[in-house]
DNA sequence: CTAGGGTTAG
């Protein structure tokens, strides 16, 4: 009889586990249940409510769920780490409130799941709670626990409390190094991410491969070429087996770092490629304006039968309108929809609007715009079309999108120096006063640009005017001299309107010592003839100081190549690589 | 009987 029923069980179970995550087939095993009568078996049902979220259904996971009258801790956990796991994360933490509520124990799986939904869903005031039934329950020293509430401060923007959990750890598991690591990244805290990662090392702890994936995103983010290429020695060196995961991470990092032609070679080194990393090099070659390297990859992508998503088209819209190809965009962005089914969402809106504007095609920009809902009319739709309007010098027109701009999110006060500026271009000066007073009205401040160049193994930043770096004067001095050779050869300051508020000379000096350009000088006191000088700034170049270097390219025989909040700028030979389209 | 964890890419 047991040996019967047990094999009975076991041809039930089997019809379940051979349905697989498929709704229809399951409906149809859990329909064989109730008809021979197993429908009350709890094994069974668990196994079925998993699969069931695994196949995308909440409503059929509740409605079986529902049909279980006292759930033990077994069902609990198993619900509850399936809805997490398959993105049902509210779910998840609800399915946690009703087993609390039936005052079924919660283990440290039950903790792990449901902090995971809370990271998922940002929710701080919740996971802050389920952190406090960790310390009632015992758990707060389980390692795994620790590793998910690192990871759930960090994603809910509070990477200091995340810190703090992972200080107060004896042990520290490498998953709770990399989620201290990733957290810090993913918060824009870059260099903290970097610490992590050294005091890891020193701690003789291996890093792994999602140890890499993390700090090459920090790298990215300082676009620090040197430190980059020493995190690739030391995959390539530790013998870890390189993923595409990791490959994406390479090939974004060399791009953003400047180094476009490593980032392919990488790329190249890759025999299976997923739609990511693809989409990794299409972008790379875009910010650096390579626009029918772009393409062309972008076709072979297709021709391996790698299906191009929503993500891939903001990469191939955006190298289009970085290099002008207009005519390629168009057809792309028909071809999306057409094709792909991919609904244009407004990345790829601004995507077009900035393609159109640059070049040349105001018109076409402003009725682009206009055929948006008003829904769709975010800050950076308006943002590209005033970048239009600059550029084409259609100040009228430019002091209505500011204006529209300000509207779509007034707390931005780079939306303001924008307005003002057109202000001003447009001849409106006492709209640029008001402007700058409603700034002062609303505690507004203009964010403070600022560049770094790295010499040496170190890392140099600058900002406007900087005088805290103890060659102070050797730089002022050498840029000094720079400019004058500059105008020497025919450079003229291009006055910016941003500096409304200084006049005459004061203007010029605020100008000459913008950050990039002290950065700039810093670096070729600093290095020898030959050597590419690499910046990063914050914030959009500006002009001037763009013109500028284009001198300096000429007049010292330099590459300098700068990466701006947008896109690179590579200077040889007077001349720069964004054809002064930015 | 039924499952089993936390970290990583465009």
């Amino acid at each position: 009889m047991d040996g019967k029923e047990r094999k009975i069980k076991s041809a039930e179970y089997e019809a379940v586990v051979s349905a697989g995550p498929h709704l229809r087939r399951l409906q149809q095993a859990h329909a064989h249940l109730v008809v021979t009568g197993c429908h009350r078996s709890r094994a069974l049902l668990t196994k079925l409510l998993t699969l069931s979220c695994a196949a995308g259904s909440i409503a059929y996971t509740r409605r079986l769920f529902r049909s279980v009258s006292d759930p033990d801790s077994f069902l609990f956990n198993s619900l509850i780490k399936a809805s997490s796991k398959f993105g049902f994360s509210l779910d998840a933490v609800l399915f946690y409130r009703r087993m609390l509520l039936s005052r079924i124990v919660p283990s440290t799986y039950t903790f792990t799941s449901v902090i995971k939904a809370c990271a998922d869903l940002s929710l701080l005031c919740i996971g802050t709670l389920v952190h406090s039934h960790v310390f009632v329950s015992g758990y707060a020293s389980d390692s795994f626990v620790q590793a998910a509430l690192i990871a759930f401060y960090a994603k809910s923007c509070t990477p200091r409390v995340a810190r703090k959990v992972f200080d107060e750890m004896p042990q520290r598991s490498i998953v709770a190094w990399n989620s201290m690591i990733s957290g810090y990244e993913q918060n824009g805290l870059a260099n903290e991410a970097v610490e992590v990662f050294n005091k890891m090392r020193e701690s003789r702890v291996e890093p792994d491969s999602a140890t890499f994936v993390s700090v090459l995103s920090a790298c990215s983010q300082l676009g620090s070429l040197d430190f980059g290429c020493w995190l690739h020695d030391c995959i390539v060196g530790s013998g870890i087996t390189m993923n595409v995961v990791l490959a994406t991470s390479l090939v974004n990092m060399f791009s953003r770092c400047g180094d476009v032609g490593r980032a392919r070679a990488v790329f190249y080194s890759m025999i299976e490629g997923n739609v990511v990393l693809w989409t990794a090099m299409i972008s790379g070659y875009g910010m650096h304006g390579y626009g029918v390297e772009a393409m062309e990859v972008f076709h072979r992508m297709k021709a391996r039968g790698v299906v191009p998503n929503s993500v891939t088209f903001v990469a191939v819209l955006s190298a289009c309108a970085h290099a002008g190809l207009i005519d390629e965009g168009r057809s792309v962005f028909a071809s999306m929809k057409q094709e792909y089914g991919v609904v244009p969402g407004v990345e790829h809106h601004v995507c077009m609007v900035d393609m159109f504007g640059r070049g040349g095609l105001l018109n076409e920009a402003y009725q682009f715009v206009k055929g948006l809902n008003s829904d769709e009319l975010v800050p950076a739709v308006w943002t590209a079309m005033l970048g239009a309007c600059k550029m084409h010098k259609n100040f009228d027109l430019g002091v209505e999108v500011a204006e529209n701009l300000i509207n779509a999110e007034p707390e931005n006060p780079g939306h303001y120096v924008l307005l003002s500026n057109m202000y001003a271009l447009a001849g409106r000066m006492d709209r640029v006063e008001s402007v700058r007073n409603v700034m002062i009205q609303r505690g507004l401040k203009k964010q403070v640009g600022y560049s770094t160049i790295d010499v040496d193994n170190r890392s140099y930043l600058f900002s406007m005017g900087d005088k805290s770096h103890p060659e102070t004067n050797e730089i002022y001095c050498f840029l000094d001299e720079l400019i004058w050779r500059c105008k020497d050869a025919g450079y003229a300051p291009v006055p910016e309107s941003a500096m409304h508020e200084l006049e005459g000379e004061e203007r010029e000096y605020a100008l000459r010592y913008h950050s990039e350009k002290l950065a700039v000088a810093f670096g070729l006191m600093k290095t020898g003839d030959g050597v590419t000088l690499r910046i990063v700034k914050n914030l959009r170049i500006c002009e001037d100081c763009h013109s500028a270097i284009k001198f300096i390219s000429a007049v010292m025989n330099r590459e300098i190549i700068v990466r701006d909040k947008l896109r690179f700028h590579h200077f040889r030979e007077g001349s720069c690589s964004c054809s002064d389209y930015w």
